[in-house]
DNA sequence: CAGCTAACCTAACGATCGTTCATTTTCCGC
DNA sequence: GCGGAAAATGAACGATCGTTAGGTTAGCTG
């Protein structure tokens, strides 16, 4: 128990520190916003920052590797509430719009900032983007090959698909006029909307849509 | 004669200081890259930026009055080489596509570093962006109405439909599998399947796709 | 060639940057 | 209340930041 305290006292600290560079980063950008900034923020001195984290770097870096790891998780989770593949797309097009909207500074940061990253922890970051985007690949060829989704380009509609819903972090606006669940909800509808088998209106890409060959 | 040559020589330099800023701001950000990193580039000394423009904030608002007029312009241009609807919207989206390729990192910065613009700056921009904005509005309530589109919420879906087409500039790369025009044209048809009326599968919000008032 | 101006230069300003080091304070188990 | 680790501190390091002042060069006009 008084192990379990320290801890969550130790990583309290941390947690402030990462909580205030999201939302520095966010407005200033990465070096736009100083350590020195960053310690008022957390009202500690600059120095004492480096005893929790190496570098500024170090910083941006963990910023990262939480949000991706809640994304990889997220995903996972979402994906199994499902049978059906249009039932799992709609879960997953949910989870990211939520997901996007809950977490706002850390999204915007995870795409503007990943060039202030060094170029390790770049590609660390980027491994994880891509088997993120791979999962939704899949399940869009999937859908595909089960005859439930008519999609003439897969690669294309996926990266599509996913810069639309994650723009929710751009523009979403907690006063608006849609609640958080409204925007998830109409998301998938669009989305399903993209991807759907329809009865008409194909103009290219003879070949979609081959009859399923399982149930 | 003489006097143009003379122009475009004053013009060139201003121009290559732009070029060589849209570089460096989309790779370091708009406070990672120095002045005298900019001066380098264009290969002249850190002071004598500053007799083409008097701070760094100005350069990158200029930099951001060009690329915002250029849309609004190429925007205009472009619908105006239409009547449907649908032939409007899909020239406006390959418009659209067509310029977040040819400009990619301009469109790159205009979305990361419309913070770092001091705040007249910013609202003069944001206003011009607004502009954009609600000319395609329009355009899909145009459709709407003409009984052309059936779409749940226009404002919603005009911004997922932007969004989506501006992100090629996040993931294009010319050496790719697809070419510009391939690209724009494969949006097209995503845009246009998800906007375009159909005679089945709308799973929520009724009232969409009213008979058309107009032929 | 003299005169003028646009264009660029060298040199430096004060401010702020990320980071380090030695020291002090805080806090918990005994 | 004492020892020792954990946490935070004040002060400073060299480097670099955006910007300015004042002088020098290049090129055109008359």
């Amino acid at each position: 128990m008084a192990k379990a305290a320290k801890e969550s006292k130790r990583s309290n600290a941390s947690d402030r520190i990462l909580h205030a560079a999201i939302v520095l980063f966010k407005a200033r950008g990465y070096h736009g916003a100083s350590v020195r900034e960053l310690a008022q923020a957390v009202r500690i001195e600059p120095a004492s920052l480096y005893y929790h984290f190496p570098s500024k770097q170090a910083i941006l870096s963990a910023l990262f590797e939480r949000i991706m790891d809640a994304l990889l998780d997220g995903l996972d989770g979402a994906m199994a509430s499902g049978t059906t593949p249009e039932e799992q797309l709609r879960s997953a097009v949910r989870f990211h719009v939520l997901f996007h909207i809950a977490r706002q500074d850390e999204a915007f940061i995870s795409h503007s900032e990943l060039r202030s990253l060094s170029a390790p922890n770049r590609r660390r970051i980027i491994a994880k983007r891509d088997r993120y985007e791979q999962t939704i690949r899949t399940l869009l060829t999937t859908g595909v090959r089960a005859g439930s989704f008519a999609i003439a380009d897969v690669r294309l509609t996926s990266t599509a698909i996913l810069v639309m819903c994650s723009g929710v972090s751009d523009w979403f606006v907690g006063r608006g006029r849609l609640n958080a669940d409204g925007v998830a909800d109409r998301y998938a509808d669009l989305v399903v909307r993209l991807v759907a088998r329809t009865a008409n209106k194909q103009s290219r890409s003879p070949g979609v849509g081959k009859p399923s060959r399982q149930s």
